[in-house]
DNA sequence: AAGGAACTCAACCGCTACTGG
DNA sequence: TCCAGTAGCGGTTGAGTTCCT
């Protein structure tokens, strides 16, 4: 669907008159809020109506593009941990640009973000270290990814000895992927080096829809890997909230988070999946905490 | 200090898959 | 089965930023 273009939406009221002029280009933080305000009160059962409904000059795509990958609760903004590198790496030897795919194992991350990341920067580390193989022509070495370059320490190693596990162990993709992302312990995340200041980081400075970390906990350089990261930060402050934890649990025991709008929930932060983030599902949980009571 | 190159990343575009009538 | 419409995906673009000379 282009922009502009006249629709009917499936069990949706046609809202949109034809050729409507849409806005275009970067968001401003009160697009941002309306959209935001929105969403969290009514949902989006249907996208093309949304902007209409929001009092945006939009288009549908262009609001769900945005709440996608900016503006939904759980999102963590800021750069990757040397965790979520891996990860990255690992996956995309595994799957190929399948980002939505990785992004479903990265919680709090959005398939776009992995795309940036790998094109800007991953892809060509990987050359490098593929170019290093090549210099050294060394037989033992299997995979490129296994070359640790000088500024790297060598944990970078782990994933991928794992991802070949992965291969070994599984010929269903998602599941080993899966299966051995469960397994990896979230202990050594560092952070590589400060994040910037976003435009919904310092948007969420002013409403403060729960718990935001980008804005709240500061992220150190990867060499001081012995500081709290990102997720460690959440975590200890999550854990140490006891309300919310057993409201949190009670909710997950009782089957509860159906309370949660699908639209909320990462798939690989369902808990059938078997793959739980409390960072994002934390930052989730309190997010929608306060949208029940207000659609309550 | 200046300006050009390189890089980053939010947003757009075009396509496919899916759904309901 | 076809058609219209939506959701979602991956590739690409371009404005803004940073780096380098």
């Amino acid at each position: 669907m282009l922009a502009g273009e006249y629709c009917r939406p499936m069990g949706c009221k046609p809202l949109e008159k034809p050729k409507r002029r849409h806005r275009k280009g970067l968001w401003s933080p009160e697009e941002d809020q309306r959209l935001k305000n929105y969403i969290v009160q009514y949902g989006h059962s249907c996208w093309s109506s949304v902007p209409v409904k929001a009092g945006l000059q939009r288009n549908g795509k262009s609001c769900r593009l945005r709440w996608i990958n900016y503006l939904r609760p759980g999102l963590k903004h800021g750069l990757f941990t040397l965790q979520e590198e891996e990860t990255v790496l690992a996956l995309h030897r595994l799957l190929g640009n399948k980002w939505s795919k990785m992004a479903q194992h990265l919680p709090g991350r959005t398939d776009n973000e992995i795309k940036n990341y790998w094109n800007s920067y991953l892809k060509k580390k990987v050359m490098k270290a593929e170019g290093l193989v090549d210099q050294i022509n060394t037989q033992n070495i299997n995979s490129a990814y296994n070359i640790p370059t000088s500024e790297e320490p060598q944990t970078h190693v782990r994933s991928f000895e794992l991802s070949e596990n992965m291969e070994r162990s599984s010929t269903d993709t998602d599941q080993s992927v899966t299966h051995v992302f469960n397994c990896h312990p979230p202990k050594e995340t560092f952070q590589s080096s400060f994040p910037k200041l976003l435009f919904a980081e310092w948007l969420s400075l002013d409403y403060g829809h729960g718990p935001n970390l980008s804005s709240a906990v500061p992220v150190v350089p990867r060499e001081n890997s012995d500081h709290l990261n990102l997720e460690d930060a959440f975590r200890h402050g999550f854990l140490h909230n006891e309300q919310f934890a057993s409201e949190f649990h009670h909710g997950l025991s009782s089957g509860e988070t159906d309370k949660f709008p699908s639209q909320f929930m990462f798939e690989s932060q369902i808990p059938e999946s078997g793959f739980f983030d409390f960072v994002s599902v934390g930052e989730m949980y309190t997010g929608f905490n306060m949208t029940n009571d207000e659609i309550n």
